[in-house]
DNA sequence: GATGAATGAGTTTTCATTCAT
DNA sequence: GATGAATGAAAACTCATTCAT
């Protein structure tokens, strides 16, 4: 799917090719030819040329299917937020429901090969770093919602609660935004060193975090599920 | 994600003003305006026009000075890394040498007004999000240096061997990288949610994680320095 | 001078309609759709997106029976003509056939509701404003044709002669030109300023010019048919 | 000054030409090409590469000087519509005083080869075929000012004095907005059969008209100054 | 026949860069 | 050195036309 803008010519002399995609599929390959271009070259460098040649879609496909570049931006921003967020929901989906498992998935979910790699950490950047000049694209560059904040801080509260806190509540709301602000931070990092980041510590870390202000329930391996 | 010049006429025709700067001065100015142009427009706005314009100097000073838009880029880059160590250095300065004062300076410096504001969040993202496009900004994208790192590392080793931690390096190296990830995280909550964000509720989550895992050494309030 | 498709939405999606039209009547509705699209965003932005929406006919439509957008022009040119003509010969036909009459009844059906109207000024302006860069056109802009002028003419003719006028034929060819420049420099003023214009000042100005030159024909309110 | 944009090459290498003109020279140059442009190829045809190759300037050009197409295009109705006033008014500055020999100025001047002429009539009937489309170009499509036909009301209104008319103002309103209207009907005729057009019939007429209303003060040949 | 998705040439516009002054 | 007018490549976007269905 991806072609590289400058890669001068495919040797078979492109055929005339009026092959037609669904009107929901050639929104696919230009949203997915969008990310793919802010991956390699950049959102400052990621042009309508650029894409409808990583599309190998006609320029005119943009217009006709969002009107304008900003629009495709969007959406393509709203898609990346989506794939994060579905793939989340899947692996919570066939986890434990114990409050410790839950924490647990989160956070491994979050570092796992599936949504934390080079591609989406890119894109969500790139995302980020409009953000402020993109009203439409602000409401998609928060990995962190409010229904996955929510969930965790309740399973952080039935923990809190367990070990004996005597305000559980603040207690967990501290923790869950530690915990997420913990998890900014590894993406950070795997943003700025992918080479030497490494999963398994940083799962680690935030366990020897977790075990600090909940013994009971993690150690630096997770979660300690009884 | 292109926008009009923003036209910040001032209605008052401003008068030719012929009067000249230094080089160093010229430079200056371009490199605030570049600054100031991608935390108001963003950094795909930013044009030369916008630039010169915001500088109040000719549009051939930037060549002039930087060859090319790209380097007076990387300048601000470098320019906003400059800025950030710089201030963070002098708060160090001027703090206690001993190990716990200067991991909670780090932590209190690095949420304090002087650091952490719309300003400077804007820019490190706008520049994050182009970094992996333009290596030479990689290298400036980063608050989180070499020697800044391990200062905090050895800080913490100090206060691991106190603590009587039968591996203080690892323990040590764990706990630094998750405290700069925890500050990282706390930066992008502020980018993201800048009216609801509280530098104290930061920076007490900041030292509930560490009374965690130090806890004769810091708690709710910071550091105990004995 | 290009604008926005004049997104007429009908909010009520107009439900898919399969009704078809014979060949005659499509290539009608493309030809109102045409016109409408000229008067109510004029020449330049009328697009052949604007006149299919217009006409709520598929967009394969317009070259199907017209191969092309000029060749619609064209044929809306042509179209405006012969209502235009097809009008004022009605208008003719249950007129007296009193030369004085034919001259009245020309002169104010030109400056009557149904030829002088917003509608077909616009168009008739339009279009010759086009005229001389589209040669097909040109033969389309011209209200005063041979025949209504000769049939002017001969009524001036006969006219004359009573009036003992020395040269009939070149008194006549005078008028005849005269008259019919009067009512285009009225369809002019109409279009310039459609609200302070006055049929009836019009039509007064035009018979007092008329009854200068045959004061015994006609007076400021028409013709004298005696 | 005029160029064919087909006109494949001139012969004479073009070399690199840095020439610079003023910056109103540039303008000049600009609206002249636009408007040769509108003579040659039509309104709907003048696109900015059409002008800039006319005007052998860089593309560039438009947007420095105008900002916009559309902004070009209203100062080239401007540029027509004051050329037209500068030079009537320059043919009345040096005719008589009398009421008489302004009118006859005034029509001698509108159908004389220094305003009527091939490119004048084009440029104001294709301006005028998209004022209503364009009400910045609407202002400048009125050849007949308020200050001209107050001079010319004003010289009727003597006239009709003289000539004893029991209401002369309504007389001399009626009689100037005719004369106007046989002019704007001259210039249609001019557009449409430039060909067959002649002056002095067209002058002529006018005359035969005006001696009918004011037989004491013109005659065929134009006005009787006593 | 009829449709409207798809195309890409051509349009307007932007903007980094050049360079005569 | 300093300026900002000028350039033109490349950007975003439009739209008449084609053609598989």
């Amino acid at each position: 799917m991806k072609k590289k803008l400058s890669t001068k010519e495919n040797p078979k002399q492109e055929e005339r090719q009026p092959r037609r995609y669904s009107s929901e599929e050639s929104r696919r390959l230009l949203i997915e030819a969008t990310l793919d271009s802010i991956v390699d070259v950049g959102f400052s460098s990621t042009s309508v040329s650029e894409i409808v040649t990583r599309a190998n879609l006609s320029r005119g496909m943009v217009h006709l299917y969002f009107d304008n570049k900003d629009t495709l931006l969007v959406a393509a921003a709203k898609h990346a937020a989506e794939v994060y967020f579905r793939n989340l929901s899947d692996q919570l989906e066939s986890a434990g429901s114990r409050p410790q498992e839950i924490i647990e998935t989160v956070i491994l979910s979050d570092l796992g090969e599936a949504l934390l790699n080079e591609r989406m950490v890119k894109i969500w950047f790139a995302f980020r770093g409009e953000a402020h000049a993109n009203k439409a694209i602000t409401q998609f560059s928060d990995t962190r919602d409010e229904q996955l904040r929510g969930m965790i801080f309740d399973a952080f509260v039935e923990v809190a609660i367990e070990q004996g806190e005597p305000e559980p509540a603040k207690f967990a709301r501290d923790t869950t935004h530690g915990t997420l602000a913990l998890l900014e931070g590894m993406w950070t990092d795997f943003l700025l060193h992918s080479d030497s980041f490494s999963r398994k510590s940083a799962a680690r870390i935030i366990f020897r975090f977790l075990s600090g202000v909940y013994p009971q329930h993690f150690d630096l391996d997770g979660a300690i599920v009884k």
